[in-house]
RNA sequence: CGCGGGGUAGAGCAGCCCGGUAGCUCGUCAGGCUCAUAACCUGAAGGUCGUUGGUUCAAAUCCUUCCCCCGCAACCA
């Protein structure tokens, strides 16, 4: 079985945030962890280049069309590539090969006579370039952002009907409970479904909209930009309109989408629907996440002051020390509070429980044996009761049937535990006033070899979020660097030989 | 009554579905240890679990009243 994660496609008129760090981030280790347990991944990432409000910057820019898509797409390509984003795909909608299957797409549903043509009479913000509800507007009738009375315009669109299969869609929701997960998503895309579906408007005439996939059964207009973005999952994959999808449907049939709640009913509600039209099954899973919160619980703003900035916060903590911290604090049900100083004491736990037994048990053994890994040992209930604990606990996490939020969340905070409890175990055991008995030699290298065990499975389970840390734990131990998802407990070669390296949490202030 | 989520020690969170001595991390204080990265271990202080009423032998957990915060309702992870 090959799996399929993909990322949403990140809108490029604005700079990468800690969300789209995040979400790419959260398909990494998905990948890795999946890697790891045997089953292969293909990962997607991308931009989402067109629309109208990157028309405006364009102009604004006064660069060349190509080389601005380029420089902006370039602003997430480099960010994911500085955090060591493993992607199989960087999709762009202005590519060739995606604007192709657009087109496809489009003739597709539009030979099924599922497209319709109609005229749409609405409130027009010319601030805003956006169409406005009545109660977008504020108690004089008037844009809240612009402060002026939007204009009633009329303009002819194709539209895409949704309300005839909102229906089919509340029971596949219902027999299928974990498709949206976590589950209180699921329940608020039922929300969405109990009112009718208005049609979906598909086309934006070009005399407002040009910078899109050209609609190919009429050239004054361009695809709505949602419509264009959402095909990303299957143009990534090669799926065609006319023609055999056999590699499509394997890979298909395997699909995560990941995303944040804002993109929910585009993914929960149109794209099924549209798929539907196209005679494709919906994705098996939709991960949603919530948002990242500044200090407070409040959005984000550059103007409070508490924005973090990935690059910065790479800078001060690493990669992969991050990597781990959003894993591990990202709330499974709730928007998640982020700040420079809960990063800095996450990190600074990661570095006490784990960079720091590392440290410990490692000095001690290069002093009492040269660094070579005790042999012979006959280690105590109390030490195989302890290993056996972190072995099960780690085995029974990688044999889970899906991967998820839960998962890597359960995951990191099983491997902080573990972290403490081996500490504990340490100090309880004393192991420097053993060292200096020698009729107490056999305790001494028992309570050594468990622990620098225990570190071996902490540092395998580390993997998927911390892959070259967890690398070095295990090279350091005389272990392979890239561990396979088997938790079996004193499973320590007997007389590797150990080496202590540099800190790998260096203190950070 | 538009839909959904939240309100638990100074901070950040878990527990709630399947009622039964209120838990974790950080911070604070005290003690211990000295192998180790301003580290590690142990213990303590600190919460009437937003509010009202109810069900129950028993409610953070179930039902109910009200209050507050957040998100969604064609920008944005």
């Amino acid at each position: 079985m090959k799996k399929y994660i993909t990322t949403p496609i990140y809108y490029i008129n604005g700079a990468p945030h800690i969300g789209h760090a995040y979400t790419t981030i959260l398909g990494d280790v998905l990948k890795k962890f999946e890697t790891m347990r045997g089953t292969e991944v293909f990962y997607t990432t991308g931009t989402d280049e067109h629309g109208q409000k990157n028309q405006t910057s364009q102009q604004e820019s006064g660069m060349a069309l190509a080389d601005f898509l380029k420089m902006r797409s370039d602003n997430f390509r480099n960010l994911f590539d500085k955090m060591d984003i493993d992607y199989d795909f960087f999709v762009r909608t202005s590519s060739d090969e995606h604007k192709k299957v657009v087109t496809d797409a489009l003739n597709y549903i539009y030979n099924k006579g599922l497209v319709k043509k109609k005229s749409y009479e609405g409130l027009y913000c010319e601030g805003c370039e956006q169409f406005k509800k009545p109660s977008d507007l504020d108690e004089h009738g008037n844009c809240p952002d612009h402060q002026k009375a939007p204009k009633l315009i009329t303009e002819e669109n194709y539209f895409f009907p949704l309300e005839e299969h909102r229906q089919w869609l509340i029971d596949y929701i219902n027999t299928h409970p974990d498709w949206i997960k976590p589950a209180r998503y699921a329940k608020e895309v039922l929300g969405m479904l109990k009112e009718p579906l208005d049609d979906l408007c598909i086309s934006r005439p070009k005399n407002r909209v040009w910078l899109g996939v050209e609609l190919p059964f009429d050239k004054d207009f361009v695809t709505y930009i949602w419509f264009d973005a959402l095909i990303n999952y299957i143009s990534s994959i090669g799926w065609k309109s006319d023609g055999d999808n056999t590699a499509f449907n394997a890979l298909w049939e395997h699909s995560t989408h990941l995303l944040a709640k804002d993109i929910l009913k585009t993914h929960a509600v149109y794209w099924p629907i549209m798929l539907k039209a196209l005679g494709i099954n919906p994705p098996e899973h939709l991960i949603v996440h919530g948002y990242w919160l500044g200090e407070g619980g409040i959005k984000m703003s550059k103007s409070l002051g508490n924005v973090v900035d990935p690059y910065e916060v790479m800078d001060l903590m690493g990669i992969e020390p991050l990597r781990f911290y959003l894993c591990n604090a990202m709330s499974l049900t709730n928007d998640s509070q982020i700040s420079v100083d809960l990063l800095k004491q996450g990190y600074k736990v990661l570095a006490n429980n784990i960079g720091n037994l590392q440290m410990r048990v490692l000095k001690m053994i290069a002093k009492s044996t040269g660094g070579k890994v005790p042999a012979n040992v006959t280690l105590a209930a109390e030490d195989k009761a302890l290993l056996e604990g972190i072995a099960n606990t780690f085995d029974r996490i990688y044999k889970y049937d899906d991967s998820s939020l839960e998962t890597v969340s359960e995951l990191s905070n099983e491997i902080l535990k573990a972290g403490s409890d081996v500490n504990a175990y340490f100090a309880a055991n004393e192991p420097w006033v053993l060292a200096k008995d020698e009729s107490k030699r056999a305790r001494y290298e028992a309570v050594i070899y468990t622990t620098l065990d225990a570190l071996r499975l902490i540092a395998a389970a580390s993997y998927p979020f911390m892959p070259t840390i967890a690398g070095k734990i295990l090279t350091s131990l005389g272990c392979e660097a890239t561990p396979a998802a088997e938790f079996k407990p004193c499973a320590l070669a007997e007389g590797n030989q150990t080496v202590v390296g540099d800190p790998l949490f260096p203190f950070i202030g």
